[in-house]
DNA sequence: ACGCTCCGATACTCGCTGGTATTCGATACC
DNA sequence: GGTATCGAATACCAGCGAGTATCGGAGCGT
């Protein structure tokens, strides 16, 4: 391995800094973590791996987190809060409760198996572990609480005297989707496409 | 753990062998399996710490399991049975279909922490290892297939008239009982007790 | 009784991975 | 331009854990 004696001579250096950007090694390490974690799992992930997956060592992992376990909770934090960003913005966009409520359950559940691989990571953490499930309980608790903001509205709107409130009507939408994608993720075939709206209109259909 | 001196004299022998039990090794490791497993996860615990659970040494488990692997789907597969028995039994106990369904579910999601523990590391596993992900698969949908004929039975001779049929119900009330099992277990206090019997009710009020 | 066989125990190997200490290069400041 | 500082790369280490080889003793057949 040769290194080219790099010159130093500045004045023709380019102006602009092509600097090894600051906290763009943290953010790449983070998105790096949560590709391979979701691969191999938290125990089956090695540090090297992650740092490869990102371009670089694993010094450059250490120098930007403490443990392996602080790059887990840092990823868990960037995620859970982009992740609660995107089911606000899907509520956003209706203002028709099915609608909104499809957009939402999509976003749970896509079929991209990264996010409820993670997800499930995350939750076992938060099983086992007392710290790190403060953290989580509050953000399940914000999204459900986003959510139920919506249903709350339309059930308000549209006086289709149900026996549900808001809250358990989100838990059940929520519940459920994360279900069916356990189930469906391994085996499509086993998830018809249209079983959230079929028991939401049931569930909605006036008593 | 005492062994008896167990004579040999044939004649008055206890006719049941008090031996060191022959394939009763393979069942303890199998349940150690379950408790280690699901306490420290697939890949944090050791084969050690589960030989230890049982009672033995590592020589134990390796002359009877090929490999880690090898013991964790031994060990899936007896989960799945003793489910299997669990769900059929508590069926088998009342003819009335809103309690049957309810306990089914009771039944599918006791708040015991280590089986959903356990049973979502094998969905992991599943999900990321095609080999793990076939036997996976075949189990789900023999559990399935196994609640949704008695589900069947049970929608035959109740005319309650729904436009559901026994497979996705069943599919629904096993979704649903596991993503409330995802919500609730690190945070009770987010599941009303009733949700899923409320349901089954709204699902199964006739159309 | 006797020895054969099986199975669990013991002791060891060996690769791997998290973590650390140190080096090295470049940026930032003087 | 020279130097202090910071952060990433490199080299290294120690512990750990899956898997293996071997040992020893308890059943079982004869």
């Amino acid at each position: 391995m040769l290194f080219l004696m790099a010159r130093t001579t500045p004045p023709d250096e380019t102006p602009r800094t092509p600097r090894p950007p600051k906290d763009e090694v943290r953010a790449r390490v983070i998105r790096a973590a949560g590709q391979v974690f979701a691969e191999r799992g938290f125990a089956g992930a090695t540090i090297d791996q992650v740092a490869a997956a990102a371009g670089f060592t694993k010094g450059a992992v250490y120098s930007n987190f403490g443990s392996k376990d602080d790059l887990f909770l840092a990823l868990m934090q960037a995620e859970v809060t982009t992740r609660v960003a995107a089911v606000e913005r899907s509520l956003a966009a209706t203002t028709d409760l099915p609608d909104a409520l499809a957009a939402v359950g999509a976003e749970l559940s896509r079929r991209d198996p990264t996010w409820q691989l993670l997800f499930l990571e995350f939750w076992q953490r938060a099983v086992r572990d007392p710290a790190v499930r403060e953290a989580f309980v509050a953000s399940r608790r914000d999204l459900r609480a986003r959510i139920a903001v919506v249903v709350d509205r339309f059930l308000a709107e549209h006086p289709a005297r149900t026996g549900w409130n808001a809250g358990t009507l989100t838990l059940v939408l929520v519940s459920l989707t994360h279900g069916l994608a356990i189930e469906g993720l391994p085996d499509p075939d086993a998830v018809p496409p249209d079983v959230v709206p079929r028991v939401l209109a049931d569930l909605l259909r006036g008593e």
